[in-house]
DNA sequence: CTGTTAGCGCATTCAA
DNA sequence: TTGAATGCGCTAACAG
């Protein structure tokens, strides 16, 4: 590999004139810049990154940490950050947390250690407090999915409520009355929002929620066929479902497909991500649009900006889901 | 941030000595450690991994290009990657192809000026010779589920063959005589080969390919919808399908439903590459598994041996697919 | 506008 | 077993 000592004795100037034009910084002319750019092409001159960062005390590099890289939430959400990074140049490196509290950790000084210039984070293990620290000592910092109190401006995320909000009022505007909500973990904000969405929608209709139409799961496809198998032994009437997830919504489709009952005619469901698995249900998916690519590509300019110094679009940090009307979800008794 | 001269200070000792215990390499006595070890501590002592790369000529990060990154495929090779280089303390980095030679070109140039001490490749649209080129230019190279000539060995692949032969097979076996056949684009190698394997277990079983009954499409899922139309259009009759892969199965289901025709019942089905979307289908889809997220393990295993001497497994060269049995093929007619 | 030079933080000879 | 010195390739004052 050519140096820009071998560029420079090549062009006939020093190594500082090199080094402007490659960079674009200070004044050259145009003459010498010629010449210059000439010698790299001959040498087939290409800088080393390496150096580069040490001498510049940057390593134009993001890290993302995410809680896996396949499924659908982090894949695209990596997707949307490696677009925007990399069309600037920029190189973006991940690790897992896995949700896992000491892993996260982990990922964390891992992807510091390579002295990224920002760091993204999607974390469901660690604790505000921890955030907060972070924040404080290390790289600047995004985090996604999340609203940490007095880290509001950095935090990327969803209207969750709204999301509730409107899967339930579709629901309520088919003319459903009696509707059951199969629910994430409540311990997480995301999930939590997302119910008083769907209570407010009910509000809104002159009804209440009804605890025993409300079911805590845990986002998985088993935690929503069981569900569903528990809301149906009840035996308290309801003609549509609105699950906190997808992937729920998949496993509760399943249950329903056992017992015998027919989507939509005897039941209506609707799932919450808009996952790539929901147009491959039968019947389709009637869902609530995450649009994790764009709030990926959202933080990739936040930190072009405030970090490289770029100039971009405007910041936003909430994002507003929308409805994905499918075929789940029919017209109610009412 | 300490630098190891604070430590080498702190310590009492030279740097040279730090970077000893730090590296594990040269002899320090056990004494001149434990003062070095605690001087580290104290301080909260991270080695600037740039420095590391310039000072050592290893950049102890391994390049990854895939065409997406969100997608299951390279999701679940990109982790698979991912958890064993990490656990080695090596980092990943990626960049993405999408499939168009000169991005292909343009990401190899990236990630290699990036300076990885390896580069695990996933490209289509890149020529064999350009292949060649690079595995004698740059970085130690690995391909990913492609086979190129002279570059055998570095090669990591499914056999396409078997797992074509596999799934016609089990239909065969389920008594079904007229199978037709939905191939993906025989410009790729992967294509041609499990089409092959069709033929050869139509042969074995004393049969023969009807070409009316194969069909070129592009791996997609309107491909292979539209594709099922026009075989059901032909009106030959046949009692079963195999797709080249999930996606196209799951247009072929829907153009199956859609023309009213029960699965399994009135036709079998059987797709490849058990993507996630296989379970989410109704039925859901018999397949053939690819274990691409082993095979990505694999490629990181051959990377940990061959470029960083760490000793490892038998490097296994090509994957032997295997058959996943659910519920969209029945028995046949015959 | 251009060149000289001193680091960036560390690994690695070579001596001691 | 340890230390001093050199250089990895580049950036960024500073001087001219």
């Amino acid at each position: 590999m050519a140096t820009i000592y071998e560029v420079s004795k090549l062009a006939g100037v020093s190594v500082a004139t090199v080094s402007r034009v490659i960079n674009g910084s200070g004044r050259v002319s145009e003459k010498t810049r010629q010449k210059v750019l000439s010698g790299m092409r001959a040498l087939d001159y290409q800088p080393n990154s390496i150096a580069q960062s040490l001498a510049s005390n940057r390593s134009n590099c993001v890290g993302v940490l995410v809680s896996e890289v396949h499924g659908p939430v982090f894949g695209a959400m990596l997707s949307g950050i490696e677009a925007e990074l990399r069309a600037a140049g920029k190189l973006t490196i991940f690790a897992t947390g896995h949700n896992v509290e000491a892993k996260e950790r982990e990922a964390i000084r891992f992807l510091v250690s390579r002295n990224c210039d920002a760091l993204i984070m999607h974390v469901e293990a660690l604790a505000d407090a921890f955030i907060h620290q972070q924040a404080h000592q290390g790289p600047p910092l995004l985090i996604m999915n999340r609203v940490v109190p007095g880290l509001e401006d950095r935090c990327i995320s969803l209207d969750n409520e709204h999301g509730g909000y409107v899967a339930t009022n579709m629901l309520l505007e088919m003319r459903h009355r009696r509707i059951a909500y199969i629910s994430g973990p409540l311990a997480w904000g995301d999930a939590r929002a997302r119910l008083e969405g769907h209570g407010r929608a009910l509000k809104e209709h002159g009804l209440r929620l009804d605890r025993r139409l409300v079911i805590e799961s845990n986002f998985h496809e088993v935690g929503g066929s069981e569900a569903m198998a528990e809301l149906l032994r009840r035996d308290i009437p309801f003609s549509a479902v609105v699950c906190a997830n997808d992937e729920m919504a998949a496993g509760a489709m399943d249950t329903l497909r056992t017992q015998g009952r027919s989507i939509p005619d005897d039941m209506s469901l609707v799932g919450f991500d808009n996952a790539p698995l929901s147009r491959y249900l039968y019947p389709k998916l009637s869902t609530v649009n995450y649009p994790i690519t764009e709030m990926g590509r959202m933080a990739a300019h936040w930190v072009l900006e405030n970090v490289y110094g770029q100039s971009g679009a405007d910041f936003q940090n909430i994002f507003e889901p929308e409805l994905v009307i499918r075929a789940s979800a029919g017209p109610g008794p009412g």
